[in-house]
DNA sequence: CTGAAAGCGCTTACAG
DNA sequence: CTGAAAGCGCTTACAG
């Protein structure tokens, strides 16, 4: 019955204790570092770590602790739907990174389907999870609902609309936004502005359409209003009817960059010249903003800032602080479409 | 000092005990299916489950088990580089799917970069996990090394290469796939057969390339091998150098499907009929294959089915099995594009 | 500054 | 069939 480091199981802190010659105790003092540990202490345990290859088991730290150390990145969408959707690589690439520098971990939960969601919520419900981020682009908040009921700390990616419970969230200000680009559309001379929509139950899509009949103010037509789906195809199709519709038209604010995309294509398919004929405002600034010729004029999301602000207030309703919500604005970003 | 089932903190097991009115090792035994429980106890703590909301610590059993009853996706790829790739989510959602049946989690873990290599790895090594299915579709596989050495059952999807670390992997069969379509293509009367092939670094990718020349045989021409990307546009590029070079060419195995797709919009944008002028075959038999006009004959790689695979032998390895190997068929589709 | 001890919430031989 | 007890691997008051 030898000290062996390595014998087939993972090395543990009695193993590390023994190798540095002090108790556990000291151990778990210098590893998590707490002051009162001798500089020799300190150094026989970093030596015996090394030697050893010892980590710290995850589920007896955060067994005592009552800390899994882990926040899940819930996704409140169907799989495919977000492939080709850019902006949610961008947003869990940021969150992922936030909090590692926080030395916590993110896992990826899928709650796509009915299926999916009561597994994702059956594990988030064994204490495996601290706190979670949910993510959906599409109204449909009966998870939250669950969430709240069971008391996990979560905040959601953008603005829940009235009658959704009620909890933490960030967002882009869709209102603020939508009108900053009429209005920029405006200044460029446009008299007949018309919009592809959002989908009627995507999250913020109402405030975008808002801001674009206020920004409108008496010029406002709601005729002028056709809806998309987010997708490059719903901009092709947005852009057919309502160039079918109102031939006269001479902007139009697409929902989002995909849409503007497909709107653009499909403009220069009908002979028209963008931005001459017509100028075309995305949403977003994302990676399909600078796919087109001409490249697209778009309201940029801070991605990464509102991943970031979102760990940020998660960890602090972890740590017991009160639910928060947060707009961020979002910035017009001039190319070569309007 | 009340019952209180529900005063802020999760219930525990002692709550359940207490509720039901038994000690804690019977609650323990009922809810873990084991015999030996008396009918009347078995009724008394599922109603204190139920009247609890009662849901096992994840961590204290884990830590008692020695299990973390969780397995790893580790994707050793760009999540943007995912983005656009119907494969991946396929698989992805059967991994999840099967493991549900197990009544195991599954987290997706990002190891594109090298930061996220270091934060998988270190979360693996903390013990959370019991096991991982590594995804990547190219070849770098220190990730696997690191994996093996610090003795975590992992399984590969896909061949790895000789010269990468030997572990279990799950894939199917490039090189019969690769000549079961070319041998369509010959039976089509086809005789200038190009390839648009995998990019040189693409897991399994050689293997392809292998049976198309071995398909061939004499009729093999290296020239009339093209390196593609497994993108639409890379098929696009592919096609009009093949063209450009090789005007007689009569038909084109294109790497898989997104590549075909690209192949066809570029033969079609010169003004060659498909499959009259030339003859376009894929692989994969994704939603890519259906989104083409022609639709795309292919070789249907069973995604469910190697995700089903992957999960059974990760976690005969972590119950201790040996390491294994499995290749599966692909099956010939024919549609209208050959 | 440090060690011994208790306890986080489970499961499972071990007695009965 | 069931309860009491030990122990999984940590952390943190508590004495010293």
């Amino acid at each position: 019955m030898t000290t062996s480091p390595t014998n087939g199981r993972r090395p543990t802190i009695d193993d590390v204790a023994r190798a540095a010659g002090v108790s556990k105790g000291t151990v778990s003092r210098a590893l998590n570092g707490h002051r009162w540990v001798s500089p020799d202490a300190q150094r026989a345990v970093e030596a015996a770590v090394k030697q050893t290859g010892y980590r710290a088991n995850a589920l007896a730290r955060g067994l005592k602790l009552q800390r899994a150390g882990s926040v899940a990145f819930l996704l409140g969408e169907d799989l495919d739907h977000m492939f080709g959707d850019p902006n949610f690589a961008t947003l869990m690439r940021g969150a992922s990174d936030s909090l590692a520098e926080m030395s916590m971990s993110m896992v990826l939960l899928l709650a796509g389907s009915a299926d999916e969601q009561a597994r994702a919520l059956d594990f988030i419900g064994t204490g495996t999870i601290d706190g979670v981020m949910f993510v959906s682009w599409h109204h449909d908040m009966s998870v939250l609902t669950d969430l709240n009921r069971a008391g996990i700390p979560t905040i959601f990616c953008g603005t829940p609309r009235a009658g959704d419970p009620m909890t933490s969230f960030v967002t882009a200000d869709d209102l603020d936004g939508a009108i900053q680009m009429v209005e920029h559309l405006l200044s460029r001379g446009r008299k007949r502005i018309g919009m592809i929509a959002p989908p009627k139950d995507a999250v913020g899509g109402s405030l975008r359409v808002e801001g674009y009949l206020r920004a409108l103010g008496d010029l406002a037509d709601e005729s002028l209003i056709v809806y998309g789906d987010y997708t490059r195809e719903g901009g092709r199709a947005g852009m057919l009817k309502l160039l079918a519709q109102h031939p006269d038209i001479d902007a139009v604010f697409a929902a989002n960059d995909l849409t503007a995309a497909g709107a653009i294509e499909a403009a220069q398919a009908e002979g028209k010249v963008v931005p001459d004929d017509i100028s075309i405002g995305g949403f977003d600034d994302n990676s399909a903003a600078t796919s087109t010729v001409p490249a697209i004029t778009t309201m940029r999301q801070p991605f990464i800032r509102l991943a970031k602000e979102m760990t940020r207030l998660l960890i602090d309703q972890i740590n017991g602080e009160p639910p928060a919500q947060l707009t961020l604005r979002t910035e017009l970003v001039v190319r070569d479409s309007t």
